[in-house]
DNA sequence: ATAATTTGCAGACTATAGTCCGTGGCGCAG
DNA sequence: CTGCGCCACGGACTATAGTCTGCAAATTAT
């Protein structure tokens, strides 16, 4: 899978699960909130000081965020 | 540390370690040569597939990878 | 049913990631 | 001294990360 598509299902994943609204998430993690739309829709891929401060807005380490990530990219097709 | 900092270590370290040059480096990973100097002295940060990319290249995991950069990154100060 | 919250999306924009050319310096082998 | 591998660095360029405004559709709540 496509590491911006595993990105963004990682980050939506983690999103849902403490119950943040993509705004709240925004002004969390100093990121517009268009940006996050467009990353958790696989349409972005972030840079590495955004995935840092996305992943301590989700108050997750940046090591566990990138588990799953790399878990979801070594996927081939399914899903 | 500014993550491009700490970014810019670990690649150096790791491609030291398996004595790459930046030029078998660059081509391992299909980014410029340039760039890859670049990112080595902390004047740019990666993209996340611009990381797996790199990770691969250096034959390490991108956590592992992350680990160690999260490492350097929340040091105070220091270095 | 409707009000409020949330999200998708478009367009236009600025900042920076990443490429491609080259040059010159440094260390070291021949 | 000369060549060679390796790297820092420059300028100019293209692609994409990230912002901002605003609106419409969908969800959820009341």
């Amino acid at each position: 899978m496509k590491p911006e598509i595993a990105f963004g299902r990682v980050l939506r994943n983690y999103r849902n699960k403490i119950k943040y609204s993509q705004e709240r998430l925004s002004s969390e993690s100093g990121l517009d909130r268009t940006y996050i739309s467009l990353l958790e829709r696989g349409l972005r891929q972030p840079s590495l000081t955004s995935m840092l401060n996305i992943a301590k807005a989700l108050k997750i380490s940046p090591v566990e965020m990138m588990t799953k990530i790399d878990a979801l990219h070594k996927e081939n097709s399914k899903n």
